[in-house]
RNA sequence: GGCGCGUUGGUCAAGCGGCUAAGACACCGCCCUUUCACGGCGGUAACACGGGUUCGAUUCCCGUACGCGUCACCA
């Protein structure tokens, strides 16, 4: 069967040349994990930076369930993480399809272009079954690589199976440069005849990605590290369709410790996941950033970065080659960061759901309640066990009273309550200046010091030691009726004594 | 096993022949303070090992060790 040039030649004119293209490739799993964050996110910032394309194309070779589902999570990831994509099955483009499974025919061509070449050939052998067959097998000795052409399309003709694989020169060496690890030079003899087209028509992952990023336009590759080996064949690839090179980039895994990679499979979370622990998406997203990536000259010692910074800042020089291990801790320490840095009313949108999980009671404020927790909490899910004694004061032991730094003890404590029942009640005005007033003169005019009364009416107030919030800030809240009752129920407790 | 890659404090990392080897997280201490936090200040802690090259190696080269990756009609 002859080859159609005319049909080579309109995909080749399809191809954009301006400037830099870059994709996310990725297979419709139905989460991210946070590696494949990381290559979205510097597949992106490399467009961004160089004012390029970003794309997206759907690796969808295999799994025909769930598809549907797993792209949508897939489009909602990476909109909440802020990654736009010029060009992808949603929004079209220049050179589409842009998924994988609809590009189907294109890859047979090909193949078959190369087979005309004398770059590829017909294989009719048995699949290698077990791996130590594999393992023995003496690559350069396939008896299909020396058959005729003619010989090749007899059997193809008489409906023998068969795969297409490259044929890789047995002499010489080839030499595949990476952005990150330098030139790597490979002897061809080390390399394998590997299967571009599998005998059900339908390309390898390999076959695949030359002939889809150059199609593409695609000019910067970003990958996993764990594609290296397999690059030096990219490149014999490429020289014989006569096609430029990609840049390639591949980056070290994101590890769980210093052996595993992180994997959903052993229970590491994806970004779907973290999310849901409290975490915020620009966090997420500037830590993830710097694992693996770090900013070079004036800003190597910044660690903040929205999006848009990191898009002007990025380059790829700075891209380690070394694993980085995801260190909780630290995305906590972001996160945190991050909370801090809100304005009150973004704080108080994001935290009043987690507010409201623990207080129920309406007429308790939760912008006053927010100003409280915004220094106080690493991630939103601290929120609802800091907030457990507001609707209803827990049961709690005289103990309390006691502070050594406060100088108070129960004893004390039952006088400052006293002392505070009368000032509080007086108050014209039910406010934080009103109570903090009243009780710093009334330390004053007892002679003590303004912890000695503060501790045991927080006590009260609270029925717990640690709280997120002050005497004053928490009665303010609580509002004057049950701030009385409280301290009234406190007083109760230490008269009982 | 072959081939390839990597190795700076517990973690992320700067460094790209000459430095008291940055900075951040975590940890410890102090200050602030109405508990806890926040914030401020300070501290402990690292160039895997052995050879070269060089006037001089964390930096360049070669080994060793350890680790990772890859050797599929999986991606």
């Amino acid at each position: 069967m002859a080859l159609d040039m005319k049909w080579f030649d309109e995909m080749e004119a399809r191809i954009p040349h301006d400037g830099v293209r870059t994709r996310f490739a990725p297979s419709p799993t139905g989460y991210m994990h946070v590696g494949n964050l990381r290559t979205a996110l510097y597949t992106w910032l490399i467009a961004r930076h160089a004012g390029g394309k970003f794309l997206l194309r759907i690796e969808d070779t295999d799994q025909g369930r769930l598809v549907e589902d797993a792209v949508e999570v897939i489009y909602s990831t990476m909109r909440k993480c802020g990654l736009t994509w010029d060009e992808g099955p949603d929004v079209g483009g220049p050179v589409g399809p842009y998924i994988q499974t609809e590009r189907r025919d294109f890859y047979g061509k090909y193949a078959q272009l190369l087979v005309e070449k004398g770059f590829a050939y017909y294989c009719f052998c048995e699949k290698t079954e077990s791996e130590e067959d594999a393992g023995d097998f003496d690559r350069g000795e396939d008896p299909c690589r020396s058959l005729s052409p003619q010989e090749a399309q007899a059997k193809v003709d008489a409906g023998v199976p068969y795969v297409i694989r490259q044929k890789i020169p047995h002499e010489g060496s080839t030499t595949f440069s990476d952005a990150v690890f330098g030139d790597i030079t490979v002897e061809n003899a080390t390399l394998d005849d590997q299967v571009l087209l599998k005998s059900d028509g339908l390309p390898t992952y390999n076959f695949a990605n030359v002939i889809d990023d150059h199609l593409m336009g695609i000019t910067h590759v970003v990958r996993g590290s764990e594609y290296l080996s397999s690059a030096p064949k990219y490149n014999l690839l490429y020289q014989s369709f006569g096609w430029e090179v990609p840049t390639y980039i591949h980056c070290s895994p994101v590890m769980r410790d210093q052996h595993n990679k992180m994997s959903k499979r052993k229970g590491d979370p994806s970004y779907e996941d973290l999310l849901s622990m409290g975490y915020l998406s620009e966090a997420v997203v500037n830590y993830v950033t710097l694992l693996g990536w770090s900013p070079r000259g004036a800003y190597a010692e910044r660690e903040f970065f929205t999006l848009q910074e990191l898009a002007e800042v990025f380059d790829i020089g700075g891209i380690s080659k070394s694993p980085a291990i995801f260190d909780m801790e630290k995305l906590t320490y972001f996160n945190a960061h991050y909370l801090r840095s809100m304005t009150p009313e973004q704080f108080h949108a994001v935290a009043e759901p987690y507010i409201r999980q623990a207080v129920k009671n309406p007429a308790l404020d939760t912008r006053a309640i927010a100003a409280l927790l915004q220094a106080r909490c690493e991630r939103l899910t601290d929120i609802p066990e800091k907030l457990d004694f507001f609707d209803a004061l827990p049961e709690y032991d005289a103990g309390l009273y006691t502070n050594k730094k406060s100088k108070t003890n129960p004893e004390v404590s039952r006088n400052m309550l006293e002392a505070a029942l009368p000032a509080l009640e007086a108050l014209p005005e039910w406010n934080n200046d009103a109570i903090h007033g009243a009780l710093v003169s009334l330390a004053e005019s007892l002679g003590v010091k303004n912890a000695t009364l503060m501790w045991p009416v927080r006590i009260a107030a609270a029925g717990k030691a640690v709280t997120p919030g002050g005497a004053v800030e928490l009665c303010c809240i609580l509002g004057r009726e049950e701030t009385l009752r409280r301290l009234r129920c406190g007083l109760e407790l230490l008269s009982a004594q």
